[in-house]
This record gives C-alpha cells, sequence and structure tokens, in this order.
DNA sequence: AGTCTAAATAGTAATCATTACTATTTATAA
DNA sequence: TTATAAATAGTAATGATTACTATTTAGACT
C-alpha cells in the first residue's frame, strides 16, 4: 500500500534525529557540523536537500527571520519566535497560535489563507544585562 | 545644527521616489529597472546603498517574506502583509497593527520587544479563480 | 566663480547561502 | 543475487547582496 518512493537513508535519519534534539532553531550549516560528527564524508549539499524535502513533506518546518539564513524546526505544532537582534538566536514564544487571526485576515480580505508567520523582534533578556556602553 | 553628513544625491532622490510611488512592495532590482527608465547608468550597487541606508535611516522599511529576495516600502506606519503563494506578490493587509501583542510578548518574555511582523500567506483571490486543474 | 574635501557614485569583483549537476553508491523489491 | 531507481558525495553554478576602488560631485568656504 506504499505508495511513495522514499527509500531510507542514515544521513536523513541523522538529520531529522540531531534537529529534533535541539530547540535552537539551527541553520542548515550549524545542523552540517553536527551531523559530520557521525557522518564526516556527509555532503552539505544532502543537508540542504534532506531539509528541503523534509520541509517539503512537513516533517519540519523553515524559518526565515530575514538575516540571510534560514533556520529549521522539528517542533511543527504551530508557534510564535522570537528573534534577538543582538545575538541572532531565535526562540520559541510561549504566546499559543492565534488561528483567529487567519479566519479574521480572511474575512476582510478576498483572499484564502492558509497560515501566518509572526516574528518579534527585539533585545533578549541576557543581551540586555550584557549591554554595557 | 545639522549634524548629519548626508548630501542630496539625485540617485537617492530617484530611488525614494519611485518607491513612494509604488504600493506594490518591489524589490531591489524593479526599482533598479524603474529608476534606470530616468538615469541609464545608475549602477545597481548604488540603488542596493540607498536602500539600505535608507532603511536604517528608517525612511523606507525592509521586508522579507522568506521567497529569497528582500521587498522595500516606503509606506512606514506599521503595517501587516499577505504573500499569495502563487503569483508571489506581497499585499497590504487592512488589519491595523496591534501593539498590545508587543506588550503582551513582553509579560510573557523576560524580552524588550521593538516591534513585530506578521505575514499572512495563502492564495489571492485572482489566483484562486484562476486556479483550474 | 574657484577651490577643496569628503560623500556618493559607477563599475566590477567578491561573498555567501542555496541549488543544480553528475558520476557513483546503495536501499530494496523481484 | 541481480536489477533499478533513489540517494549520495563532491563540485560547479546561481542569484541576491555586499565590498572595493577609482572617479565624480554636492556643498562649504573662500
Amino acid at each position: 500500500m506504499e505508495t511513495t518512493s522514499k527509500r531510507y537513508s542514515k544521513q536523513r535519519e541523522c538529520i531529522l534525529r540531531i534537529l529534533s534534539g535541539t530547540t535552537s532553531h539551527p541553520t542548515a550549516n550549524w545542523i552540517y557540523d553536527h551531523v559530520r560528527e557521525e557522518i564526516p564524508n556527509i555532503s552539505l549539499g544532502t543537508v540542504y536537500r534532506n531539509l528541503s524535502n523534509l520541509s517539503q513533506d512537513g516533517a519540519i518546518m523553515r524559518l526565515d527571520v530575514g538575516d540571510g539564513t534560514d533556520r529549521f524546526d522539528a517542533n511543527f505544532h504551530p508557534h510564535y519566535h522570537f528573534y534577538c537582534q543582538e545575538c541572532r538566536n531565535l526562540l520559541d514564544m510561549e504566546l499559543p497560535y492565534d488561528s483567529a487571526l487567519d479566519s479574521l485576515a480572511e474575512h476582510a480580505y478576498g483572499a484564502k489563507i492558509a497560515w501566518h508567520n509572526l516574528i518579534f523582534y527585539g533585545c533578549c533578556a541576557d543581551c540586555q544585562s550584557t549591554e554595557k556602553e
């Protein structure tokens, strides 16, 4: 009954396992570095290809915070993020996903809305206390 | 009393004027094409440099919808956007900016929040009617 | 009007994340 | 065991953006 022509690969398994083991929303390169400790000759292209496939399959999420490098997240229950403009870390927000916003927007607008992306920008607690001039 | 060492340039004036004359959230390249009709030998680097400076000065906004190319917007009262995943157009949303979200998030979290970015994703009315399979 | 100086530009090269390509390897079904 | 297409490694290409450098120019001060 399996119609998907998807085969197992230890590379993909490792990528997904490492991504699932962190909440740090890493970049492709961070994942590459960590996977390499286990599979030293893995190709960066393989990491990118698998991350793309996995996010297209809905197994992971691709995030864009606007700093030029994509982030990935295996925690795919929808949630918001906070990006510290100081240390460039991306953190999960505790606020629950507000799907009412989608229907609100859908009514206020003629479009079919699939989802929304909400990112808060600012300065995290750590960086605030470090900030001395 | 003027302490800014910023000089007039017809290039910057033209870039800002053309960006102000559209609500289409154009890319740097679109702006480049249009400015070239007026200043044929303007450099793409000049367009990028001015767009960067203008957005740092707060005169315009840089937007990132996650498709790899930045958009720019001279309408800088804060507002939300809708991105059509079909035609890749970026449109203004009618919903007002909800600054209560910022304070809500600030309390729920330890961080100092400057602003938030909210983008809705989906399929616009035009593309929905065109979609036949 | 003429001179000076730093800001801005044009044109080009470099960067950096990501994707594409190709020969080789490998999971898995027969 | 063999066959075959999926996945990979390694490398080249792409595309947006930034950096660099010699030249031009705004605008202040004679």
